[in-house]
DNA sequence: GAATATTTCGAACTTCCGTTCAAAATGTTC
DNA sequence: GAACATTTTGAACGGAAGTTCGAAATATTC
């Protein structure tokens, strides 16, 4: 019962069956067999098509990243021009945003989440590429925030500081199988937590930057304190 | 040639090895015949002591957790006598060195953070009950800093901001197959770590206190505020 | 030291998965 | 509509991994 659809068809078919599984369940988890059976073609449709599953993986992953960029740029549309703060704000809302909005079809931040649990070698640049550009324009913030006596390292810690708050709420909510049941996060909740992450960032970032001027009033760098500046 | 070891030598040699081989490279993709040969036992060594490769891996994850957890105390040898700023401090030290201290064999650290990025649906059980006193212990001293107004949403935003910095540098410090060149952090690297989330979690905590004591004067909850309080 | 229990071994078994391949079905061109 | 190109298929291949099993080797007990 061969059907011959129309050309490129299947194509597009196994694109979007392997981008839903590739995002819930994982590059690893995800068997051909079950790619094909959702894009309803044969066993061999994805070697045909795509070479391998790994390329396969490859197209799925730029054409999510690339639609999502649109969606829900790094910047949260905030233009460069506005205070660090806001911008700082932006960054977060247009990261969380893309990690836990999954109205219409959005998985670039599942994939992305999968990816940092499960780095597949075979999209090396790739991935580094697509998420280059987040590190970059944290760290710009990040520093302007600072100030400029922040040493390369304090921007470096405080860079992760943030983008792993959001990263680990991401986590939390979702990547894993469908139809969990207590299943991903309702608007509302959505603005709560970038609401939260801003704050909370806010206030490490201006704490840092209180220690590192308290340090440099100093003079010396004090060895090791266990005491607090609140 | 049958050595016929001793009695339980093999046994724990197979320990030895699946703690080495499961900690660098996690469950899935350390396979039997690694953990064996690494032990100088046959390939149905495994199953004859331990019944099968996930028994093997419940073990493993139980001892090296008891072990790690006597030489790294979740309060970081703080007293709960102690201000909660310093408590604070004790819980990110003993989370930090737990998970990037690697002298002796402390590989309780690499384990949680595999458990982290593709858990082990056998030790579900396992797992939660060893890591539920970090989370209960971070709940606690976070709720204290926050003071009484403080709902248990913002406690638990607060907990996990402050816990996922700690495993987010974990995960940069390692969990991959080992001799990866860049290595582990040094003991002035990982100092400053804990410096450093110690600053940042105390100021972002301290923000999300004023944002709440702020919206109490207020009365009603504010809507969304992209405003800062710096 | 014979009888019994325990440990060890090697090979085979089972299952799963990505890929390959020749043939069949379907378009396309002239 | 014949010749050619493209798409689709089903089955098989090849490899990997966890487990099973009977037999062999080694202790233990009396």
């Amino acid at each position: 019962m061969n059907r011959r659809e129309d050309g490129a068809s299947t194509r597009r078919a196994l694109l979007g069956a392997a981008r839903k599984l590739f995002a819930a369940k994982g590059f690893h988890d995800t068997t051909v067999s079950e790619i094909v059976e959702a894009a309803g073609a044969s066993q061999a449709a994805v070697n045909y098509y795509f070479g391998s599953k790994e390329s396969l993986y490859g197209e799925v992953w730029r054409e999510a990243f690339a639609e999502a960029s649109e969606r829900y740029p790094f910047d949260g549309g905030v233009p460069a021009s506005a205070p660090p703060e806001r911008r700082l704000y932006g960054l977060i809302d247009g990261l969380l945003s893309r990690l836990l909005r999954q109205r219409e079809h959005n998985e670039s931040g599942q994939l992305l989440l999968q990816e940092l649990s499960r780095p597949v070698e075979a999209i090396r640049e790739l991935r580094r590429r697509s998420t280059q550009p987040i590190r970059e324009l944290a760290h710009e913030i990040v520093a302007d925030l600072l100030g400029p006596d922040a040493r390369d390292e304090d921007v470096r810690h405080c860079v992760t500081s943030v983008l792993h708050q959001c990263l680990a709420i991401g986590f939390r909510g979702g990547r894993k199988p469908p139809s969990l049941g207590q299943g991903r996060f309702r608007e509302p909740e959505i603005q709560a937590l970038v609401e939260h992450v801003h704050t909370f960032s806010l206030g490490g970032i201006g704490a840092v930057r209180e220690r590192i001027q308290a340090g440099n009033e100093r003079g010396a760098a004090p060895q090791s304190s266990t005491g607090e500046q609140s």
